[in-house]
DNA sequence: GAGTTTGAAACT
DNA sequence: CAGTTTCAAACTC
């Protein structure tokens, strides 16, 4: 029996769109991130079409030593991706997802973060200072905060962008892309997120939380930055608070840092 | 449905 | 730690 925490996405948030289909992985044995319902802390399903999975209840202990070694190469691997705003902006029309951003953010070069290659636009995020994408077109906001246009004609151009890429979507499968995040992994903001989640002050200047980058462009942003310092309050006394992050309940249980 | 493209994740 | 390989999802035909 599946228990009823699994994929809440299918239950919920996805529950229009289908948008929470399982994997197909085939050599991952559902242990990495590659997986998608592993890398959501997960079990995999019966929706999933895995071959040799061992993302299941019974493999508790591979699962466990799976994350543990995972964890050790990037201890927020499993945190939250993106950061969204509040969830009443689901429900208005006038706000969108683009408030929140990918912490890590993307790296695309030809996709042009139009795709859902793209994990910004695939969250439905907007790209921040976080990315190190080429050509950003994210039609949810750009890396640059291109708003050089300026004025309104940009901003209605991006939102015809935006319901095209939306509506392209959602031709030929479901589209997650407008889907919440599971809920267990959101984040809920007191009153509103700052721009570019803090990573911007009220005055566009760079916020003081400090992105370490890894190697070949890769970051891990610092704790402070990701998590928001221990205040919580983000300059302009807004506040950012990250709930929970239960991944594999049993995980969660014991094996928490 | 099969094959290709893409970029994150993993590996060396 | 920079470069390369692997992987699976997204996408195209």
């Amino acid at each position: 029996m599946m228990p009823s925490w699994i994929c809440r996405r299918k239950f919920d948030a996805a529950s229009e769109s289908g948008g929470c289909k399982g994997c197909k992985c085939k050599k991952s044995k559902c242990l990495k991130l590659y997986c998608e319902c592993f890398a959501r802390g997960e079990y995999c399903k019966d929706d999933c079409s895995c071959q040799n999975c061992n993302n299941e209840h019974i493999y508790q202990n591979i699962i466990l030593e799976a994350r543990k070694q995972i964890e050790s190469r990037n201890p927020l691997a499993f945190a939250p991706k993106v950061v969204t705003s509040s969830p009443e902006i689901g429900n208005d029309p006038n706000k969108t997802p683009a408030s929140g951003r990918h912490k890590r953010g993307c790296n695309c070069k030809k996709s042009v973060c139009l795709k859902k290659y793209c994990e910004c636009f695939q969250a439905g995020v907007g790209c921040s200072v976080n990315c190190r994408c080429e050509g950003c077109k994210n039609t949810f906001g750009r890396k640059d905060g291109s708003n050089s246009m300026g004025a309104e004609a940009e901003l209605e151009e991006e939102r015809e962008e935006r319901e095209k890429a939306v509506a392209e979507q959602k031709l030929g499968k479901p589209n997650t892309l407008l889907s919440q995040q599971p809920k267990h992994f959101q984040a809920v903001l007191e009153e509103e997120m700052s721009d570019a989640v803090g990573l911007r002050g009220s005055d566009g200047s760079p916020m003081t939380c400090i992105k370490t980058s890894s190697p070949n462009g890769k970051r891990i942003s610092s704790p402070n930055c990701d998590l928001v310092p221990s205040s919580q309050v983000a300059r302009g006394g807004r506040k950012l608070i990250l709930q929970s992050i239960p991944s594999f309940p049993f995980l969660t249980d014991h094996d928490h840092p």
